[in-house]
DNA sequence: CTCATGTCAGCAACACTGACATTT
DNA sequence: CAAATGTCAGTGCTGCTGACATGA
């Protein structure tokens, strides 16, 4: 890390801020999921098969921007854990129906609080009114990369 | 990608909101500097050694940010390309003292247009007033955060 | 044949760690 | 001796690519 005074020059970069501030953001989710054995995507997965239930992987990664080869490690570990269950889909054997266990449910319970833990701990010095400002810019920004991008991916460019 | 849908269910943590806007951050500056055949760190080192002048690697790092180890490479890089020198320094001699060569400038200057485009295709959909706003909440987080981080350096913990 | 699904191996970028020789 | 400097090898995480076998 750099220990001493600002990189100065870089300063108040968007980009830079962003990406530093990212960083800050991954040591607290590392050390929060950590102390509960869980990775990173472990929330997105669980909270995913909670809300619209058991569904094929390939659907699962859909839904939660997670890349099917990323997924498979993923629910080894989650099943592993009896935090999810692989069962093979009867209608079309290609798919595995991907189901929460109570385990999972549980699971899912800490991680909810650890994840609230978390945005306190990453946004501490911001008032409730600067959270929110804060989650709208940063919304905004989303919405529109990502409305920019799928633009992209259908003109089959040089 | 995730081509479909946003994960709904991580939706505004904001956590997850930095961490993905430093995603397409980083790609522009990836596509950005690979047009230039620049690495990431390239322009905090260029820019640094422009404005405080040639100094060592462990200073360079230091005020950049970047780890000593990963400066090398950098730095052998920049070399090569003839954007900057090293030569031994005469009064510490492990050191050694790394100017910036005009063809250095010229590549910064060029790093500079593109950073300069970066910012503005990052924040595209925002105004002047609501940039400056997103600069400032991060500008506090990070301050507050690093703060946060020197203190726990300070205190041998468990 | 084609397309989708699940699996595996591997890569690039980044921040970081550890070890080491040299010099102060 | 302890501490700083520069170098190198290597690690872990993440998002992603490519290949592959199987089945729809």
């Amino acid at each position: 890390v750099s220990p001493s005074d600002l990189p100065a020059v870089v300063g108040e970069l968007p980009s830079w801020l962003v990406t530093q501030t990212a960083l800050y953001a991954d040591r607290l989710v590392s050390a929060g999921f950590g102390r509960l054995q869980a990775h990173r995507y472990d929330y997105r997965v669980l909270a995913t098969l909670r809300d619209a239930g058991p569904m094929s992987q390939a659907d699962l990664g859909r839904r939660c921007g997670i890349h099917l080869s990323d997924l498979v490690a993923t629910l080894n570990a989650l099943a592993e854990a009896g935090h999810v269950r692989r069962t093979p889909d009867a209608a079309d054997r290609r798919r595995n129906v991907v189901t929460l266990t109570p385990a999972g449910r549980g699971q899912l319970r800490r991680l909810e609080r650890e994840v609230a833990r978390i945005q306190d701990d990453l946004l501490a010095p911001l008032s409730a009114a600067e959270r929110e400002q804060l989650t709208r810019l940063l919304v905004r920004l989303l919405e529109h990369h990502r409305e920019k991008q799928s633009t992209v991916e259908h003109s089959t460019v040089d």
